[in-house]
DNA sequence: AAAGCCGCCAACCGCTCCTCG
DNA sequence: GCGAGGAGCGGTTGGCGGCTT
């Protein structure tokens, strides 16, 4: 029996009660992760300016993807998650920076009502946000605040946005709409995250003026009459469009449909409020 | 004034999904 | 069909600054 080995200590309580007792007991950090690099010299921790330069020159270079060999290629000792987390997070143009404001707030929260905890879809319709400065956002203000219409918002599951039942009654409520006239669709506002490319075709320019169209009404920019006033008759390509239009090709079907369904339960969500 | 506490946020980790050979 | 490697995502952590006691 080895009387002078100290046990471990036990597991802390929360994160909290771990960081009293560190500081409380003056212990290191609990440092307890392993690298998620197992190579030896890979960088950790604040990334310098030097570094945020060769990364960006880099990639405005060579445009993103391989992100493994990024940070080789462009003289960084980083891994490649911590590159592209880096240039998602902060080096991306159209980044947007400051407060949150009050309608994105409102966004965040209708948004996470739908779709739960899934930050890159709900980033995804909130131009120059990133998941992760919205998850943030999220679990140190909106999580501790109290919210009208019994908003669910500590971690629900993620079952909870796309139930097909409310995505049934909002189709029921749009097919009795007005049509779709794409002419009142004219895009004026920038195109914000969804705009990746500068070569924007004819077919193109029609999911961002549906997206344009959407978001006008969604953040209400225009009213619901004005939103009602147009040709709804061929909504499933519409609002497919303005979902595909927001994502790469690559992205699983599963997310377009939960996408959809909580764009149009959105739809109904505000419809009901505005009508009545 | 100093120690302890708390909140924010950048960064990391592990898991899952996707792509490719 | 299967496995390996890469990419993406959500949860978690650590550092730091401000506030409280």
């Amino acid at each position: 029996m080895n009387m002078t080995q100290t046990p471990p200590p036990p597991p802390p309580h929360s994160r909290k009660q771990c960081r009293r007792d560190r500081d409380r007991l003056s212990l290191i950090p609990i440092m307890g992760r392993r690298p998620c690099c197992s190579k030896e010299g890979v960088k950790r921790g604040p990334w310098t300016a030097q570094e945020d330069k060769l990364l960006a020159d880099y990639i405005r270079a060579h445009g993103e993807g391989k992100w493994s060999s990024v940070s080789k290629q462009a003289g960084l000792k980083r891994c490649g998650k911590s590159c592209r987390l880096r240039w998602l997070n902060y080096l991306r143009p159209n980044i947007k920076r400051g407060n949150i404001t009050q309608d994105e707030e409102d966004l965040i929260i209708r948004l996470h009502k739908l779709l739960g905890n899934r930050w890159s879809l709900i980033a995804g319709r909130i131009p120059g946000r990133t998941d992760n400065e919205i998850k943030n956002y999220w679990n140190s203000n909106l999580c501790k605040k109290p919210l009208p219409n019994n908003f669910v918002h500590c971690r629900p599951s993620k079952e909870a946005s796309s139930d097909p039942q409310q995505l049934s009654k909002a189709e029921d409520k749009l097919s009795n709409l007005p049509k779709y006239n794409n002419q009142n669709a004219e895009s004026e506002c920038s195109e914000g995250s969804l705009s990746s490319s500068s070569s924007a075709t004819t077919r193109e320019e029609e999911d961002y003026s549906s997206h344009d169209l959407w978001m006008n009404f969604y953040t209400r920019e225009i009213s619901l009459s004005q939103f009602l006033d147009t040709d709804f008759s061929n909504l499933s390509n519409v609002f497919a469009e303005v979902i595909v239009g927001g994502y790469s090709s690559t992205k699983a079907m599963h997310d377009v449909e939960a996408d959809f369904g909580a764009q149009m339960a959105v739809f109904t969500d505000l419809a009901d409020e505005w009508i009545m």
